[in-house]
DNA sequence: AAATCGAGACCGACCGGTCTGTTTCTTGTC
DNA sequence: GACAAGAAACAGACCGGTCGGTCTCGATTT
């Protein structure tokens, strides 16, 4: 472990537990047992180091959501098995997160202040949107509107269903509370199935 | 307006877009075009404004969110009635926050930096979601569980779900999005009446 | 005349960032 | 393999600016 990396995963830490703007370069290297000129060597400012965290943040969430999302055939199961990534890999991982989702930290603490670095935290959330709603498109029979219910609507109830669990657990560390909210989503889903299994017979 | 209020107001909006961290002292003088001597008259510390403008954006969450639900009868109506009061008179109340939720952006910034802060922002999420809790459990004929559903599962449906509209509202300003994401939360609730009125039958 | 209110100079601490100096590693030459 | 030369990596003093907070003093009210 080089000390660059060793700077981007304890940034990461950090940042996760509180915020780009409040964590200090002092924090930083301590955190990383380094100096200035350590720092300034690998990095040529708070913000490059910033995105390069938001980089490494976004692996390590491919990693932990997209586990073995492959090897699931069906749209609808490749959501099932993503939400229960979700709560199983993702956000237990305080390891890497231990403040809580660093994604939603960016999103709250950056949004009006700092508008450059946000839109970059913001393509995130719309990737997995788009993702999700991709998958619900293809998981449908057809495009049309089903019982009612739009595609739309069911990525809307899904994806803040994520992002809300991801508040709650961040304000009180509860794994039930996580594992309840995420079960119900995924209940809400499978029966969203069954409903249209009927429909097909 | 005195003084006094006029700083409360005017930190509200900037800890709305900001934060409390990245808010400072001369944010917050200029706003309420005072001075250090004007703010320092009125409150003893920054700490000191912190809470009490927490005091007044929940008088101004519970006249926003509980606005007319004395009058709805059904615990599961004025459950409704709060997710429309949610959606067309706080989050789109850019007056008091034009950033988003006031208290979304404490617990997510404060979290595990200020516990002490964090703490009292606690309560209020606490205090919603026993709300909802109880509405819910009244709404039911009895509390065993209801088609397999248990009134802690569509608690946390609920409550999750109105956190994650808050956090994309705060994202992307999109009314749309927000509309169909609380609907989407109203017709699931309208769904689960709808069952009981058959189990009834 | 006394009390309250508000303006703003001032304080030490800390912010992100620069710069200089030292140590450590890499490379070319014999 | 020995060794000098250069580059790269790192430590930490230092910089101007800003932080939250204090203090003095003039203006206003009662």
């Amino acid at each position: 472990m080089n000390l660059k990396s060793t700077i981007i995963h304890e940034s990461l830490k950090l940042f996760s537990l509180n915020g780009f703007s409040s964590t200090s370069m002092q924090d930083i290297i301590s955190a990383a047992k380094t100096s200035k000129g350590g720092f300034y060597n690998h990095f040529s400012s708070k913000e490059d180091l910033f995105f390069q965290v938001l980089d490494e943040g976004r692996q390590i969430w491919r990693e932990k959501n997209l586990y073995g999302i492959d090897e699931v055939k069906e749209p609808l199961d490749k959501i099932q098995k993503l939400l229960e990534n979700y709560k199983n890999r993702y956000l237990i991982d305080t390891e890497n997160f231990p403040g809580g989702c660093l994604f939603i930290m960016f999103a709250v603490e950056l949004g009006d202040s700092h508008p450059h670095l946000s839109r970059e935290v913001q393509k995130g959330f719309s990737g997995l949107k788009a993702m999700l709603k991709r998958l619900l498109d293809n998981g449908y029979p057809s495009t049309a509107a089903y019982n009612g219910i739009s595609t739309d609507t069911v990525t809307e109830i899904i994806f803040n269903g994520m992002l809300g669990a991801s508040v709650s657990y961040s304000l009180d560390k509860s794994y039930g509370a996580l594992d309840t909210s995420i079960n119900a989503l995924i209940d809400y889903l499978d029966k969203l199935k069954k409903n249209q299994k009927q429909e097909e017979d």
